[in-house]
DNA sequence: GTGCTTCATGTAACCGGTTACATCAAGAGC
DNA sequence: GCTCTTGATGTAACCGGTTACATGAAGCAC
C-alpha cells in the first residue's frame, strides 16, 4: 500500500491508478468524456496520494495564471489597505489571485517589476501617480491587459480609472453654498500636484457659477499650511465664512487655528477638506470632507481588467466622483438644495 | 528588419540571433561560459525584439518561483497594511514577490487557498488567528516551507512568530498603575479570538499581582464597543480611573465617549489601547497603546521563511513582546511611589 | 602527424500539466 | 457476416524556459 506522497505529480497518480495522465487530467477537471466509475477511482487515488495539482505547470500549459498583478507606488496607510481590500474581494469572486508589487518610488524598479510580471499574471492594475509614468508605459506591453489607476496624463488611450477631483471640489463648494456660505477661501495644494490643480479648478468653476466670492491661498498639503492660512486671514481682518482646504491635513490645521482664535465652527466659519482620512471622523468638530469609495474603486479596476483579459474591448477613461461626507464642521443645507453626488460627463 | 514582437520567446530570440536556445539562456542569465561578443549580440537581439522571459516557464523548470504566499484572515485596517509593508520590503530585498490570499473567515476557503498555492509559491506565511487551525495545518504539506504568524495553539512544532499578548497587557497595566490608576476597566475583544483571550489573561494576572480593582466588559474589537462601554459605565455611575481596551479601535471609541461625557483624559480617566495603529498618534489626546513593530514582525517572518526555503532547519517559536508607547491619554509614571491623589478622579 | 585538454556551442530531455489526435472496442445497421 | 459510428482511453506534442550531456574546434605537447 502506497503512502501519501507529498508532492505527487499527475504521472504518479496515473501510474498508481493504472491509467494515462490524460484520464487523470480529465477526471480531476470534470471533463464529461470519462466513465464515471473510472473518474471516481482516479479521484480516490488522487486523494489517497494527497495529490494537489502544480499551479505553475497548469498555468504554463493553459497560458493563463488566474492572477492579477497589482503595481502600487507604496503601501502606507489606509488608502492602500482599502484599495487592496476592494481588489481582493472582487478578484477572489472572479477566481483570480493577487500578486503584489510595490515600486518604492524608483521608476526603474517599476520597470523591473513590470518585467517580473511577465508569465506570472494575466493582467495588471497599475497605480503610478508620479509624473514619470511615460517610461513605465513604454515597458507595458500592449499585449498585457492593464488598467491604470489615477495615473498622470499620458499618451494614448488606455483603460483607466481616475478620481474626479474637479467634480469633488464642485460638490464641496455646492455643499458649502447650500449651507449659506458666500465668501470662500480655498487653501490650495502644491502647484505641481495634479490633484491639487484639479481641485483648485473645480473650486474656481463652482464659485464662478454660483456667484460666490473666492480667495485662494497657496498651501502645500501639510497641516501647517492650514494654520498659516487662518493666521494670515485674521491678521488682515479678512471677511470669509468658509474654508475649503485641498486636503484634510490642511483643513485640520485650519480647524485648530480657528478654534484657538475663538472663531466658532461651523457657525462663523465652515470648514471642509478632501480625502476622508480616518482622523476626520474623530476630531471635534468632525470634519466635512469629500472622497470616493476606495474599495469600490479597486473592485471596479479588477472587474474591468478581467473584462480585458476575457477579450473585451475597453479604452474608456472612467471617473469616480467623490461624494461629500457632511459632518459637523459645515452647516447642513437649509432648504431642499440638492446635495447629490455630481457625476460629470467626459471632460474633454 | 524584424519588428518588436510583443511576446517573443527564447526560441524567437535564438532564431533571430542564429544561435541555440541554450546560448540565449546563458547570455541572458550571466553565465560565464559564453563568448562576450556573442553574449552582447544576443542581448542586443533580445532587446530589439522586446524579449522578456516568461516567469512561469522559468519557475517550472527551476522548480522555484521566488514568490511567497501570504495567507491572511482579512484585510481590514492598518495592522495589515503595516504587516504587508514590512513583508514586502523584506521580500523584495531578498528577491521575492508576494502572492496575497485572503480567506474571509471561512476555513474551507483557507484550504482551497492553500491548494491554489501549490506550484505558485516557494513558501507560505500563514496568519490564522481565529479559526481552529488544525484543519488548516492538515492541508499544509510538510514539504511546503511555512511560517506561522500568531496562530492558535496547535499540534507539533512549526516555525512560528507570535505576539506576546500576555506580556503586552501586563506592561500596559503596569504603566497604568505607575501613573496612579487603581480601578481598571478592561474592554475585552471577541471571546473566540486568541489575541483577545491572552490580553485578558495578562490583564487579570497583572491586576491580581498589583492589587488593582479590575472589571471586564465584553467587546468585539470595533470602535462602537468602546463607546458602549463608557455609556454603560456612566449610566450606572461606576467608579473607575482607567480604561484598557483590548485594541485601539475600542480605545478610540471609549476616548470619544469620555470626551462627549465631559470626563477629562487622562486626569479623571486614563485610556490605553493595544496595537498602535497610526491613528493613535493623530487623535487628541494621543492614545497610549502597546504594540510590537508590526512591519518588523512581517519582515522577520519573511526572513525566516526564506531561510526555510534555502534549507535551513528552524522549528522555533519566537515571541515579540509589545512595548508600551506612552502618550497623552495616560499619566506618566511619577518618580517613585505615590501619585498626587487630588488629581485622581473619584468622580461620584 | 596523433592524442589530450579546454572551452564555446548545440541538442534534446525535462519541469508538470493540457489536449489534439490516434486507437480501439462495442454497438448499430445492413 | 461486414462496415460505420460513437465514445472511452492512451500517446505524444506542446507551453517556455533550464541544463546535462554531446559535439567539435582550437590549442598544446609530444
Amino acid at each position: 500500500m502506497q503512502h501519501v506522497m507529498p508532492n505527487a505529480t499527475i504521472r504518479d497518480v496515473a501510474r498508481e491508478a493504472a491509467v494515462s495522465v490524460a484520464s487523470v487530467s480529465r477526471a480531476l477537471n470534470g471533463a464529461t468524456n470519462i466513465r464515471p466509475e473510472l473518474r471516481d477511482h482516479i479521484r480516490a487515488v488522487a486523494d489517497r496520494l494527497g495529490y494537489v495539482p502544480h499551479a505553475g505547470a497548469r498555468n504554463l500549459s493553459l497560458a493563463r495564471s488566474s492572477t492579477i498583478g497589482v503595481v502600487v507606488p507604496d503601501l502606507h496607510g489606509e488608502f492602500f489597505s482599502e484599495l487592496m481590500r476592494g481588489m481582493d474581494r472582487q478578484a477572489s469572486e472572479l477566481g483570480f489571485h493577487l500578486l503584489l508589487m510595490v515600486m518604492h518610488g524608483e521608476a526603474d524598479r517599476g520597470v523591473t517589476a513590470l518585467h517580473a510580471m511577465r508569465g506570472r499574471v494575466d493582467g495588471l492594475v497599475v497605480m503610478a501617480p508620479q509624473i514619470t509614468s511615460d517610461e513605465l508605459f513604454a515597458h507595458l506591453p500592449k499585449s498585457m491587459p492593464s488598467v491604470l489607476l489615477n495615473c498622470a496624463p499620458h499618451e494614448g488611450n488606455r483603460p483607466e480609472l481616475r478620481v474626479d477631483n474637479v467634480a469633488g471640489a464642485v460638490a464641496v463648494i455646492e455643499h458649502l453654498a447650500a449651507g449659506g456660505c458666500r465668501r470662500i477661501v480655498h487653501v490650495a495644494g502644491p502647484e505641481a500636484n495634479i490633484d491639487a490643480q484639479e481641485r483648485l479648478r473645480g473650486t474656481r468653476e463652482a464659485c464662478a457659477r454660483l456667484g460666490l466670492d473666492l480667495r485662494v491661498l497657496q498651501g502645500d498639503f501639510n497641516e501647517d499650511a492650514g494654520t498659516r492660512a487662518i493666521t494670515a486671514l485674521e491678521a488682515e481682518g479678512a471677511a470669509y465664512d468658509a474654508i475649503f482646504a485641498a486636503n484634510d491635513n490642511m483643513a485640520v490645521g485650519a480647524l485648530m487655528a480657528l478654534k484657538r482664535a475663538g472663531i466658532t465652527v461651523p457657525e462663523q466659519v465652515a470648514v471642509a477638506g478632501f480625502d476622508n482620512i480616518p482622523l476626520t471622523r474623530l476630531i471635534s468638530p468632525a470634519l466635512t470632507t469629500a472622497s470616493i469609495d476606495i474599495a469600490e474603486f479597486g473592485a471596479r479596476a479588477v472587474v474591468r481588467l478581467v473584462g480585458l483579459i476575457d477579450g473585451e474591448r475597453d479604452d474608456a477613461l472612467e471617473w469616480r466622483a467623490p461624494i461629500v461626507i457632511a459632518r459637523e464642521s459645515t452647516r447642513q443645507p437649509t432648504d431642499n438644495t440638492t446635495e447629490n453626488p455630481i457625476r460629470r460627463g467626459d471632460r474633454e
